[in-house]
DNA sequence: TATAATAGTTGACAAAATCAACTATTAATT
DNA sequence: AATTAATAGTTGATTTTGTCAACTATTATA
């Protein structure tokens, strides 16, 4: 049965998830914090709003996160010149530098879990990916 | 590039199961103490020190979780009688009502994020989820 | 018998997250 | 134009989550 079917792969797929849970780097950083910094790499010149939408976190939370970064020199702001309310973050050159290492110590995680599937069974999960990706996108509206 | 590939699956299903977050069922319980209820009701006699693994959560904290459950009357336990260290936790009639209603919404709530797939992309959701739940299964070691 | 290992508990604490009230700015309504 | 509502973000106070190390009790190992 579907519903069944889907509650498992939940479960199964948030304990895989797990694997790459907080502290995977022994950074003085949490997961949170690392997944903004990562959002702000990967759409610079966000704004905190359109962050706290996609991070699914509270703003004020979200405040304080971006505050870390930018005083820890990760991220800067600067404020829109067409509304005053907002700021558009990006990652300084010292968050980008962090960033990419982060990026690399993830892809070599992902790397060693699947070192030993062959070349069909790399395949099967990159489609099988796709497909979950896009008939859920079909249907299912993300915050964004 | 399937490392690449697979860490977008990740973000995005990390997504996905944040629809799942925290209080979606407005209950007094975080999503943890359910997931623990749930563990319990999948695997009646379970043992703390078992779940600590597949919940991936410290001892401590789930000690206290545990103790919760129990003062609360959802959960209750029996020493083993082979092996005094340890207690065999099983649901009460409430806990399995609970975690019964619990899983009723759950299922409702999938039901709802897919009524809109027809058949034949269900089947493919069902089935691309079993791949890579096997596939990963050949080769990544959960903790159990 | 002594030592190590395991299951679970406890106290003290730290980190993560929430909530409501707040400022500043812009958009909408009349 | 003036008032009201909405939006972006901040702040203080607080609660909830989660961690760490030390501890008891029990069992396994040397």
């Amino acid at each position: 049965m579907a519903i069944k079917d889907i509650r498992h792969f939940n479960r199964y797929y948030t304990r895989v998830l797990g694997i790459f849970d907080n502290n995977v780097f022994k950074l003085k950083y949490s997961l949170i914090e690392m997944r903004t910094l990562g959002e702000i790499g990967r759409h610079d010149k966000v704004t905190a709003q359109y962050l706290c939408k996609i991070l699914n976190i509270d703003k004020s939370y979200l405040s304080r996160i971006i505050n870390k970064l930018i005083k820890e020199n990760l991220v800067y702001r600067e404020r829109s010149e067409q509304d005053n309310r907002y700021f558009y973050l990006s990652l300084t050159n010292e968050g980008v530098k962090l960033n990419e290492y982060v990026e690399k110590a993830s892809d070599d995680k992902i790397q060693e879990l699947i070192k030993d599937l062959d070349d069909a069974e790399i395949k099967e999960l990159q489609d099988s990916m796709n497909k979950i990706e896009n008939i859920l996108n079909k249907h299912i509206k993300l915050e964004e």
